[in-house]
DNA sequence: ATGTCTCCTAAGAGGAGA
């Protein structure tokens, strides 16, 4: 079971590098972040034309995630329950003994913006919302844009963004609160190269300098991290005509170690 | 290095968000 997340930053305009990676990779699940465009206009034809499901929580211009999957997933769940959100950050569903979150995180923008404010309180409803999902799904995935970097080693150059929205301690501790629950950053199982991000700023070449954050993750349960065989980032979208800002991550988890029934 | 990309409104460019 391969899942895998890309924060796209708008589906319009990167269906043709969307189709063009699911041709290449063939994840059971594709996690996707910044819609930007309402569900009546999600491209759903040319997704199902590739041989995938989607369920989509959409809204005009802003926000937007989805999860593509091979097999259609079950019972979906729009939001986080029990919090007013106008804004669509996160859609979950089950395939096969496995429940996946996609999640996109706010951004925050600066530590004195009302934003940063809502971020915190959103991080602990959806720390709530995990702990929930976690004793009713013990097999849990959840992926994403998290507009958090963990640790300095997930920074081009700690020492500038000390502090800075996206990497400043409560939005850690925020990032760090949802692993407590029993997740684990599986990037972070393996040996990794030094210096891998998963996003670039469109501005001042960042990419080709690799100017970068590692700010997407696949957080996986307990129960799944011992079936964990991979989780790489894929850098080669990004260098392609009219990228993203985010790469994709991908993590793979073999089938057979399930101690479920 | 107020730089880049995408969306919106609204009929031009400018603002919001990232």
């Amino acid at each position: 079971m391969k899942i895998a997340t890309w924060n796209v930053n708008s589906i319009k305009v990167r269906l043709d590098h969307v189709l063009d990676w699911l041709n290449r990779h063939h994840p059971t699940v594709l996690c996707l972040q910044e819609l930007k465009c309402e569900a009546t206009n999600f491209p759903l034809e040319a997704i199902m034309a590739a041989g995938y499901h989607a369920l989509v929580a959409g809204q005009k211009a802003y926000n937007g995630v989805a999860l593509l999957s091979q097999s259609p997933g079950v019972d979906p769940v729009v939001g986080i329950p029990g919090f007013e959100d106008s804004q669509q950050r996160v859609i979950a569903a089950t395939f096969g003994e496995v429940r996946v979150i996609s999640v996109y995180c706010p951004n925050g923008e600066s530590l004195t913006s009302e934003k940063y404010s809502y971020k915190l309180r959103w991080f602990a409803a959806f720390r709530d919302y995990l702990e929930a999902t976690l004793s009713r799904y013990p097999q849990l995935v959840v992926a994403g844009d998290y507009n958090v970097a963990p640790e300095d080693r997930d920074v081009y150059d700690p020492v500038a963004w000390k502090g800075e929205v996206l990497c400043s301690d409560p939005e850690r501790q925020a990032f760090d609160a949802l692993l407590a629950l029993g997740l684990k950053d599986s990037f972070r199982l393996f040996e990794q190269a030094d210096q891998t991000y998963s996003w670039w700023h469109y501005r001042v070449n960042a990419f080709k300098r690799n100017m970068g954050l590692r700010i997407d993750h696949i957080l996986a349960s307990d129960a799944l991290v011992q079936s964990c065989q991979s989780c790489v980032i894929d850098k080669t979208p990004r260098a392609l005509e009219r990228p993203s800002d985010h790469a994709p991550v991908f993590a793979e988890f073999s089938e057979s170690s399930s101690p479920s029934s």
